[in-house]
DNA sequence: AGAATAGTGTCTATGAGACATTATTAT
DNA sequence: ATAATAATGTCTCATAGACACTATTCT
């Protein structure tokens, strides 16, 4: 249900006690916020939108941009897009038109544990968003520090610290930077397991879908779209399989009839250049390597 | 973010107050539900559990059964769970625990555009749950009136009714039993809309997890793993290519070493019978025949 | 007996992946 | 010149799907 209610009134007045019961500051209060998992690439690593928090909990801590819903106002998808523009820094409307229009923006998963958040029962919708190379997020912002960092300095062990949702709250008066000593950079609440999420979510669509043009802009090359797949999954792919196979899907890509300006760093001809085409979904995908380890029968001769 | 904070405070009372303002209730409500998309197989077809709305808006109509989450006492998971126990009416924790341990539950979506419910700003969490035939829901639970209904009975159109989510608050006047004349039943809020998500959902799902399996007892034969194939997806399937493609995939069935007692209704022999095997993602993937209608290149002699 | 079904065998088209090869460009 | 790279070609293996066939069981 939207509002349900469980005991359905019996009678006529009996209903109206019962809308008037709706009042929802009767109940104990929930929370609701939107978090921003975004991810992009810089450097041919992926690196994802965090801020550093200012006050307790987990004050010094990095996590994702997000905030509260507001009431009655906006849906979620709207809540995010919102989110993500301020904490990016792109505060004119014309400018972050103009950068985010290419933003891929999904729904994520919710989170919503009652104790994920020490000081109230806080339900967290979560999302994914894919955007080709943004700008330094500015300072003087509703971001206090926000900034890309890269996926791999991250903690994403399963509850990142000493058990995210029991963490202590006095976290800030010893590390305060977000860092257990030497080791990566862990994140506040259960910021490391929604992260996770996402990483893996982007993984398995850049399977069937055709979203890692979302990484790049709006013309690209095949050599620049391989680079995508390898960094998100983490795996050198074979240029010339990978080439003619992106070639055969069809819908995924749209040559322009115009090649780079120069050729690679390091030599090598002109690319192609290409753009997005009209497919959403890949027919045949582009299925991951498989790091089978299956053993496969090794034993039979 | 869990509970976010925009503007971080810039000193040590200043924090202080930050943290006071953080009463929810001083806020715009919003209440947080959860509802439930319970699919299961009854003589070969899609059937999902509804419930009757007793009060309104939408007084009359069938919607999924949900319900509130309780503040600080539950895990969305664990909401969802006890909301769909509620409803089936399997009171018993023993009898719960015996009928619903086969059963997959899964989060599906979170909606909360501002208008879905005429009453507040709700925001509702879906979640979507395959079981194996569960008995028709009893009366003299919460469940005012909650059955089983064939998924092919509903009007799924994008919304449902006339724009489910500002329609009208006194549907209760006029068609009272939820269907707009003769045609299909209609749901409640956009529960159209997500219950066209959950089948999306449930129809990719078969292709790459072994839920199928879900809908069925703990043993079966290959016939009945199809026939659920042929329920989700609403299409013939070949016998012997998805019997040999079946057994084919590493870990997603167990033979059990026995057949049933009789052959089938109208003739042939014995099945095998197999349980569900441990592997979490079929490789390779089940893939759903391709109703092309791509044409091709037709044009091509 | 006749019909329907479980399970297996065979053949073909297609796609994935391993190389190999050619042409083009930077250093 | 040398090295690196874009793009294409070729070959092999695995899988999907069409079809045929046998064996078993119900009416």
């Amino acid at each position: 249900m939207a509002a349900d209610d469980q005991p359905p009134p019996t009678g006529p007045e009996a209903e109206q006690e019962w809308l008037a019961a709706y009042d929802p500051r009767a109940y104990a209060p929930i929370a609701v916020t939107v978090d921003v998992v975004a991810l992009t690439l810089r450097h041919d690593s992926l690196h994802v939108l965090l801020v550093e928090r200012g006050a307790p909990p987990y004050q010094g801590c990095w996590a994702l941009p997000g905030g509260f819903l507001r009431a009655g106002e906006e849906d979620l998808d709207e809540a995010a897009a919102r989110e993500l523009a301020e904490e990016t820094g792109l505060r004119s409307a014309s400018e972050a038109e103009v950068r985010l229009c290419r933003l891929h923006l999904e729904q994520l998963g919710t989170y919503g544990a009652p104790e994920r958040d020490p000081r109230m029962h806080v339900v967290s919708v979560a999302y994914l968003a894919f955007a080709p190379d943004l700008p330094d997020p500015q300072a003087g912002t509703d971001a206090a520090a926000a900034a890309w960092h890269p996926v791999s300095d991250l903690d994403l062990r399963p509850c990142g610290r000493s058990r995210a949702a029991g963490a202590p709250a006095d976290t800030h008066g010893g590390g305060v930077d977000g860092r257990t000593g030497p080791g990566p950079l862990t994140l506040a609440f259960d910021h490391a397991r929604i992260l996770a999420d996402g990483l893996d979510r982007v993984r398995a669509k850049l399977e069937y879908s055709p979203l890692a043009t979302a990484f790049l802009p709006y013309d690209f090359t095949i050599p620049e779209l391989r680079a995508v797949y390898e960094a998100v999954w983490g795996e050198k792919l074979h240029p010339g399989n990978f080439h003619r196979k992106v070639l055969s899907v069809p819908g995924f890509v749209e040559s322009t009839g115009t090649t780079t300006e120069r050729g690679g760093a390091r030599g090598g001809p002109r690319a192609r250049t290409y753009h997005a085409g009209d497919a959403r979904l890949l027919h045949p995908a582009l299925l991951r390597p498989t790091r089978d380890g299956t053993a496969d029968d090794p034993g039979a001769p």
